[in-house]
DNA sequence: AGACTTGGTCTATATTGGAGACCGCCAGAC
DNA sequence: GTCTGGCGGTCTCCAATATAGACCAAGTCT
């Protein structure tokens, strides 16, 4: 993974994405979601990047993409096996994100202060 | 996490990087590393890049950068306990990766292939 | 008829990434 | 004395990528 044409170093670029681990996590805890749900779900991300991780996570054996041809339409993505095991070990990541947050923006804040009297 | 503005979403969108997490990889298992030691182990990475993710990692408290003032420069660089933490996290994502790559290598060649009648 | 919904795609612009030149500093070779 | 080389960056330029926002078809509701 440390090499640069390997394909597990291909394979680890394209997961570690923040629209991607977002999607994994909020496919993990809440469910199947359809598109518009998970662009509500994951604040910020436009459509075309929500197409494009979804469409990578989905061609890389992740996630399902299932359309029911109604209309209007309805598009419902959920997790694969692989999917899951990744988003298993996400969630951690997330949830550590979180807890730790405030105490990096101090770290930054101490940083940012110290190097302003340059 | 999920809010775009959030404090959380914007350090998780700095530390989901692949620089970022192959540098922490790297600095885990390796021990403490000098610059140019970094640039070798993390295959690809650019000085420009490297710099920029150690400045990032530096800033919010998870890497610790020191200079020995001589000539040749020297700059060690090793991780704070806060970055430990982080790196625990990230180690398990990246033997998962390696584990399962071949996997979504392969899932690629299927998706493609089925995608290519169109 | 006209407005609205869904799951996208397309285009134009802003941001980011990578390649490679350049820098100061000193040691040792010539 | 000058020339070369290594270290740890920075700077500049250009290509790739992300984001914002318009547009689309097809059917449903008013």
């Amino acid at each position: 993974m440390f090499a640069p044409r390997c394909p597990s170093r291909e394979v680890f670029a394209e997961l570690v994405d923040k629209w991607s681990m977002l999607i994994l996590m909020t496919l993990s805890s809440c469910g199947p979601q359809r598109f518009s749900e998970l662009q509500r779900a994951v604040g910020g991300v436009s459509r075309k990047m929500l197409t494009q991780s979804l469409r990578n996570l989905e061609r890389s054996g992740l996630v399902r993409r299932t359309v029911f041809p109604e209309t209007p339409p309805r598009v419902v993505y959920d997790l694969l096996p692989l999917g899951r095991e990744l988003a298993e070990l996400v969630e951690p990541l997330g949830r550590w994100t979180e807890r730790r947050a405030e105490q990096m923006m101090a770290a930054r804040e101490e940083f940012d202060a110290a190097h302003a009297e340059g």
